[in-house]
DNA sequence: CTGAAAGCGCTTACAG
DNA sequence: CTGAAAGCGCTTACAG
């Protein structure tokens, strides 16, 4: 006869107790003899109570959730295929769970969306994915005034809290390996080249290497699409524009997955007519004919840095500034989709 | 000067009315005079008041939260790198957002943790995805008394709501495609092949065709983890214990991605050597060189009428009992893996 | 060591 | 049409 909900007050009747001893049993805090714990301890056991995180998230303004905001395709407003934001996610889940905090999935559009969503869920902490300098993700975050922590965001105000890779020396590593093997027609495929975006700074790695080799040639940047489509529709620019190229930097392997499908279909070798290169180093790189030469990070661990950033801003934003900055180490991973020219 | 929280009382002072009357107008109920209505609306928009959920559940019970459930991988307690649980959560996060829901994402290894996951958050409702039956994760979200949704489970007990495709029919129909082009010696490459479960219904599928042909052999039937390390692997497997096989359905196009790769280290040519299909269509099969002839569903879609469901459930518990199992059609779209023998 | 009481921000009968 | 009051399930001073 168990009632409908097993509540803080129906513990205490049956252990002869106040509500607040059970809650002071509960939360390990104030004075409770050991023999009165051990009671409402094998009650709380008996009724299998489980705590309302509603009420108490009311009373303590904590509502142990964190929410992820990632940008949205338009117009359908799906969440976008890269296998990169299922393996943050994943991280980020894996590292949040571990401290009893859920984590809230939310594709956004607008400021105002995210303003409801931060004030109405009463988040802890909000990790935002790719935010652009003065946008107004960022000033609905700061005003809400709650932890926050950007992935992926080149934010100028050394009082955020970021993690990223470093950006620049991937795509300085992967211009590198490219000038060893003897290119010198060198094409970037980019995402959308906003200012001081990760496409940004790999541009400006690849761009440093490649000049110094005087090699760079700004004809040869293409802004694409950051998806297997974008990577598939820019391939025909590559090869009957600048039939010169020998070699492709991708700045994400899900844009070389779609380079290598219009390639194979214009009859291309790679890496024989072509070398290319990825960058993150997802699962499937792997499993690419052949195996993707690419930048790896590890995607994963940026959620879970994330989450400890957010904890650490809950205990304190006395977290020195220079400290709020994390940078992840990156590495050339070499695939077979590279060869000496 | 606005205070650190805008509430319904700070709003209902500006504003000259009662609580009661504020809450009346958010919330379109009780009679109040459009001269009242408006002069409340207008002092929730000049402060732009969002309403504390958590208080907003306390008191109604209702927290306009859905859990999403998925296994994890053992030990690193990982989300599994499958496409196809992203493309399931941006169909259930496009359709809940619109109504005003939010998804809670949590990977859970136990009936207890999903427990407490539902019991704590009040969620409104769960979405189950893969369980099998007798599975505690059912029995738990039955005692919970709150609306559920079982995706690729097939539950027996007609009350569950359950959102499937027909993977009989999907088995059946790669062994046919197969069958026609003159494949006999055909290989199926499963995932844990338990009772009841999708892997279960893809073999019965592919059995009853193949063995209408005489050309059902149970040796060639493959075990291996659902994930490309798994494909990966059952691919020596199938070449060196079984060099008279001509053709491989695999029961996830995961699988089929492994294979790939194996099958081209071991110099193999698809599909002169070997007709290869895979299962799910998720996007990357595009991408696959050759092109994946495969079983495709509508992974958005599936997650779409798994909310709906939860909201049929939300509304009353009336829903017709032949109504709560949505089986979503597959068709088999033709690559370039699969050609005549 | 223990409990009575206030209060978090809402909604909902109920009275007027 | 409008408002006073109770109460959802907790935590937290405070008193004893």
């Amino acid at each position: 006869m168990l009632p409908k909900e097993v509540t803080i007050k129906y513990i205490a009747e049956k252990a002869n107790v106040s509500i607040a001893t059970v809650s002071n049993v509960i939360n390990d805090k104030g004075r409770v003899s050991e023999k009165t714990a051990e009671r409402v301890r094998s009650v709380i056991q008996q009724y299998q109570y489980q705590g309302n995180l509603a009420a108490k998230n009311l009373r303590t303004n904590k509502s142990y959730l964190f929410g992820v905001v990632v940008s949205v395709t338009q117009p359908e407003r799906k969440l976008k295929d890269n296998p990169f934001y299922w393996e943050l996610i994943s991280g980020i889940e894996a590292e949040a769970s571990g401290y009893e905090f859920s984590i809230v999935l939310k594709g956004i559009d607008s400021a105002e969306e995210l303003s409801a969503f931060i004030n109405q869920r009463n988040l802890d902490g909000v990790i935002i994915v790719g935010a652009e300098e003065n946008s107004s993700f960022v000033k609905v975050a700061e005003e809400s005034n709650i932890p926050a922590v950007y992935i992926d965001s080149y934010l100028e105000d050394v009082s955020l809290y970021q993690v990223r890779i470093d950006d620049k020396q991937g795509g300085a590593a992967a211009a590198k390996h490219l000038l060893q093997l003897g290119h010198r027609k060198v094409a970037l495929l980019s995402g959308k080249l906003t200012y001081n975006s990760v496409n940004h700074f790999r541009w400006e790695g690849c761009k440093e290497e490649l000049s110094a080799f005087d090699s760079y040639d700004e004809s040869l940047l293409i802004e694409t699409d950051t998806s297997a489509e974008g990577g598939y529709a820019a391939a025909d620019d590559i090869i009957e524009k600048f039939p010169e190229i020998t070699a492709v930097i991708c700045f994400s392997d899900i844009t070389a997955l779609g380079l290598y499908k219009r390639l194979n279909e214009k009859g291309y070798e790679i890496p024989k007519d072509l070398s290319i290169t990825g960058f993150d180093g997802v699962y499937f790189t792997n499993y690419m004919i052949p195996e993707l030469t690419t930048i790896k990070q590890d995607v994963g661990k940026k959620g879970v840095t994330a989450v400890n950033l957010l904890f650490e801003q809950i205990k304190s934003n006395a977290w020195p500034v220079e400290n709020r900055r994390i940078s992840l180490p990156v590495y050339l991973v070499e695939g077979e989709s590279t060869a000496p020219l």
